[in-house]
DNA sequence: CTTGTTCTTGACAAAAATACTCGGAAAATA
DNA sequence: TATTTTCCGAGTATTTTTGTCAAGAACAAG
């Protein structure tokens, strides 16, 4: 899974717009200002949230974005997974035939793959609604001991 | 956490060192041609990885790379933070005083932070051994169903 | 000591990804 | 119609990644 300023805006951006609450629409302006994004490169990125359904965003004066869901029923997985491309992660299929084939090499791959499966696993049980409530520290359960 | 071709690269080369065993040194072109990795860009990661020793390399003939230690205590996460840096993922931080001041704002750095820590802990309690092993699959949060 | 092999270092460069800009079109409101 | 704001495609600048190259130092073997 990438990890770059384009899904930290996103939920950057989600997180504004879950504060804001019912309040109707709010403007691409003044999420950049708050959260201090260019508003042009916000843009982008809410188009495709839009696009994907996930925020409903309508034109003209009052106009603005709005989340399309309550804030609990939206993941973080979900945002991340739309402004990033999905992650691959695992890195060998790429290339010319390095790992599928005959050659049994490439042992790594499982682990990348899980590591893949991990992190969405985590974003995946975050809301929106965690977030601003700051209901997010201390989730890292040591994933499990189990080693006998 | 970054994760680049370097630090695939990275495990993929310790791994390959590992399952060498004891047999002496294994020089870098081997390495490469196993895994198909450009020798001149290997040099460079094994280069760090021993600068923090956890790999030993000796010159001359019948030199090479070795393992500092055994498998199983050589964590993934030891080998991922060294050749790609240390992750921030804070995002906010970095920024002239966009998170860390006054403003109550950056509800999102918790969850970054916490990100972070997931899969530092994830990855460090995955040894070379493992991989070696196969026993890698299935590590991933839900309480999973025993296989035996 | 000479030779071969390897590590070591650092500078450099192509390529890809990221981060962001711009100009305009479409829709909604007034 | 005029204004506001989202929508949309394309383009650009910056940074990061992914290497390459060359010269040198260390070391072992003969």
């Amino acid at each position: 899974m990438k990890l770059t300023t384009k899904g930290r805006y996103a939920v950057l951006a989600l997180t504004d717009l879950a504060m804001e609450g019912d309040k109707g629409f709010v403007k691409i302006s003044q999420i950049a200002v708050r959260q201090n994004i260019s508003s042009t490169y916000l843009e982008q990125i809410l188009l495709k949230l839009k696009r994907e359904g996930l925020v409903i965003g309508v034109r003209g004066p009052n106009g603005g974005y709005k989340l399309a869901a309550s804030p609990e029923k939206i993941m973080i997985a979900d945002i991340v997974n739309i402004v990033e491309g999905k992650m691959e992660a695992k890195g060998c299929v790429s290339k010319s035939g390095s790992c599928t084939g005959v050659s049994g090499r490439c042992m790594t791959h499982d682990l990348w793959d899980e590591l893949s499966r991990h992190i969405e696993l985590f974003l995946g049980q975050i809301s929106l609604r965690d977030i601003i409530k700051g209901n997010v520290l201390g989730r890292s359960s040591p994933p499990r001991a189990f080693d006998y």
